[in-house]
RNA sequence: UAAGUCGGUUAUACGGUCGCGGGGGCAGGGAGAGCCUGUCAAUGAGGAAAGUCCGAGCGUUUUAGAAACAGGGUGCCGGAGAAAUCCCGGUGGAGGCGACUUUAAGGAAAGUGCAACAGAAAAUUACCGCCUAUUUUUUAGGUAAGGAUGAAAAGGUGCGGUAAGAGCGCACCGCCCUUGCGGUAACGCGAGGGGCUGUGUAAACCCCACCCGACGCAAGAUUGACAAACCGUUUCACACGGGAGUUUCACCGAAACGGUUUAACAAAUAUCGCUGGGGGAUAACGGUAACGUUAUUCGUAGAUAAAUGACCGUACACGACAGAACUCGGCUUAUAGACCGUCUUAAAAA
RNA sequence: GCGAGUAUGGCGGAAUUGGCAGACGCGUUAGAUUCAGAUUCUAAUGGUUAACAGCCGUACAGGUUCAAGUCCUGCUACUCGCA
C-alpha cells in the first residue's frame, strides 16, 4: 500500500468522521466518505495494546486493504477501526472487509 | 551427585514470491530542479528501543557574569570518568554454616521540636520497696539493688563492699582520652590511663561541607503580509525597561527619518535541527577492577496518521519481554528458552 | 516526545506535627411504625470467623522509625498541561 492511497491529513480525518457514514462488521467497522481518491486511514487507539501490537494491527489492515485496491471502483475516503480483542489475523480482516465492501456497493 | 552463589553470552536460522521506509547507481522524459517514470543490487528497531529516576552534549533565555538570601540535591574512604545519586576497589554495620549479599553510613556535647498509650518519671526521675533515726505510724534523711510500665528507664556481668546501697572498689566487656605499629585514607591491631550524668529520632526542623540559574527538540531556527533584522544620520536621556524565585552589582540605551534584505509553497514537519558519536568490533599493553593507551578494522534506521508485514518450504530448543522519534553515559523495571564459566556447602569416592 | 498530579469501605470524601484508620454524607441489609407502601426512627455495614478474640487491610513491593495513610525509593493504573 504506497503512500499515495493513505488518509494522512487532520482535516481530512475529521472531515470522514463528521460527515461520513458507517458500517459494521464482526470485528470492523469502516467509515466513508465520497472524495476525489481512494485513500484509507487507521484509527488504533491505546485500548488495542502497547505499540508492538497496535503497529501489527495496523500492518495486518494495510496489507489485506492493499489486496482491495484494484477491485474498487469508486474513490472514496475510508478510516477502519478495529474493534478490541486479543488476538487478530489477517483472514478474519480480509473477510471483514469483503463483507463490507459488498454491502456497500464499492465494487465494480 | 544434590543444593546454592556470583558473573557472562545469545535473543530463531536459511531460501523463494508479493509489499513498505530512507538513500544510491543506471536508463528514459523534461528548458531546468528528486520534478516525474522505469529498473538494478544493497540497506532498514532493542537488550532493554520501556520507565523518564539521575548526568552530559545541544538549543533558547542578556555571552548565564559576580555576591547575598531563598529553594533543591548530595553526604564512610580511595579511585575511574566529560559528568552524575551511577560505576570499580576497600572500611565499618546488618544477614547467611559458607561462597556471598546488603547498607542515604557526617553531626544528637550548637539550638528547637517530637516520643501517643502505659508508667512515679521519657531526661538531672523516685510510686512501691530497702536502710537509719524518731517513733508505732507517721515524720526526716540515705539509696537506686529488686518490683511494676514501656519500643526505650541512666553502662553490662560477676565478686567484694555496705546500715541499705551505689563504678564505692576490683576483674572482663563496652565507652572516652593519650599513644605505638600497619594502611594514601576510611579504619584495624596493640599498650597505657580515666570510673565514665547527659536515651532515641536528622528518610523531623536544623548545623557543617560540597554542588546546582531556568526551560526543554512540542527546545529552537528558516521563508510571506502586518512586520522584522541590519546599516547610516539626527534628536533626547541617565530615568524607565530587559534574565520566569528575590535583592544588589555588572551588562544591554530610546525615538524619528533614510537605505538594504524578500523564487515557490502556507502545511499544526514545507525546509533545517536529524544523525560520525565521550561510535562499535578485535588484538596487545598498563591497572585487582571501573577504565585508560596504542594498532587494525567496520560504515551501521532517520520516520512524521509515523517504515519490518503476508504466503510457501526446511530445521530445531517451537521463538519471551517488547517497536527508534535529537544524541550519548548510567540506573530501574519486563523477559521464554539455551549455552559457558567461578566459587561454596553437604554426601560419597580416592 | 516533554512536563506535572492523583490513588483511603460498594460510591463520594475526612484523618493537625508520624501516635486508636475509616469522621461525615450517599447506598445496602435487618428491625420498628403501616392493612400495604413511601417518609421517618433504630441498629449493623473492610476481610478472615457461626460469633468473640487475634491477625491482615490506605493501588502494589521494599526501606527509615518503637510506631507509616502520612517520610524515602521503586513500580502499576488513571488524569491533566505543552505546537
Amino acid at each position: 500500500m504506497t503512500f499515495d492511497y493513505r488518509l494522512k491529513k487532520e482535516k481530512d480525518f475529521n472531515l470522514v468522521f463528521k460527515k461520513g457514514k458507517r458500517l459494521y462488521s464482526e470485528s470492523l467497522t469502516v467509515v466513508f466518505f465520497p472524495s476525489k481518491q481512494i485513500k484509507a486511514g487507521f484509527a488504533v487507539s491505546k485500548k488495542h495494546g502497547g505499540s508492538v501490537k497496535r503497529n501489527r494491527i495496523k500492518r495486518l489492515l494495510r496489507e489485506s486493504f492493499r489486496s482491495f485496491i484494484p477491485n474498487l471502483g469508486q474513490n472514496f475516503f475510508f478510516v477502519f477501526i478495529p474493534k478490541v480483542k486479543t488476538d487478530y489475523s489477517l483472514a478474519e480482516f480480509k473477510d471483514c472487509m469483503n463483507k463490507m465492501f459488498k454491502k456497500g456497493g464499492f465494487f465494480n
